[in-house]
DNA sequence: CTTTATGCAAAGCCTTTGCATATCT
DNA sequence: AGATATGCAAAGGCTTTGCATAAAG
């Protein structure tokens, strides 16, 4: 799932904005990242292919491109990391240990979601939820040094 | 439940470490927080008490009383919080609109992990996971707003 | 041609660190 | 006395902002 199948320079001027080279790089970079990355990777990705572009530019642009719900932004471990908006919400799994990911979809914890709103009345709002915890390669690990 | 019930000199002493006024100063702190604190909530109500305890000293405070487990974080909005470690693990709603937060026990969320763990051998690993949404009171208000 | 976007540099904010002093056991 | 904890001030890292210039429609 390529964003190039988005027509994002039609959504841009749709909103009475500019598609410019700046913009594409940032987005490019940040479909790259396969569903999560920080503002380093992003600005690596940038830089190989435009050094001049201004790191200031990158933070402005991905904070314009969320505006437009074009990207989307998560909190993992106190940073945040983008990633191209998908129509099919969907969830991470963060390996403590190894710090793989997972991508999960929405399916396995929407029938919690709707216990909670039965339960508490309250409407779980979640696109981007990150659970921490351990992959199987790294549990195995941790067995054997319990023992 | 107050933090009052647990004995934090012996389990600083425990380690080898030692009880200040300082220290019980920020666990006061914490506890008042009913759940979930900001290091800005934290510092205010300790000035109100003893205004010449330093910022940085509040921060060593809070990554002391963590390692001791006596104190955990979270992560909600890229703002670090703090709450007094309890046995039990629980998790937190908290509204988009109002700022409001619900603390919700695990059971809820134990048979979501446990699928996840069968279907992708990821063990969740979550002591205070944060879910964001609408409470009761601001869907209303929503649904209003909406029609 | 007008408005929006960018680059640069500097300011801001929050957090961490080094070091001398004070405090606990 | 000996080790740990604190206060202060300064450094650090990341993000945001102001302003002049460049580029898009």
């Amino acid at each position: 799932m390529s964003h190039q199948s988005i027509d994002y320079a039609g959504r841009i001027r749709a909103h009475g904005y500019r598609m410019t080279p700046q913009r594409e790089i940032v987005l490019d970079a940040v479909c790259a990242g396969e569903g999560h990355t920080t503002i380093d990777a992003i600005c690596a990705r940038v830089h190989e292919r435009a050094p001049v572009i201004n790191r200031s530019t990158v933070y402005r642009t991905l904070e314009f491109l969320q505006q437009l719900n074009l990207v989307v932004a998560a909190d993992i471990h106190g940073q945040t990391i983008y990633e191209i908006a998908q129509a099919q919400p969907h969830h991470h799994l963060a390996c403590l240990q190894c710090g793989d990911e997972i991508e999960i979809s929405n399916d396995e914890l929407e029938a919690t979601y709707a216990e909670i709103t039965e339960r508490y009345g309250f409407d779980v709002e979640v696109d981007h939820l990150v659970l921490y915890g351990f992959c199987q390669g790294c549990r195995a690990h941790k067995a054997q040094n319990d023992s």
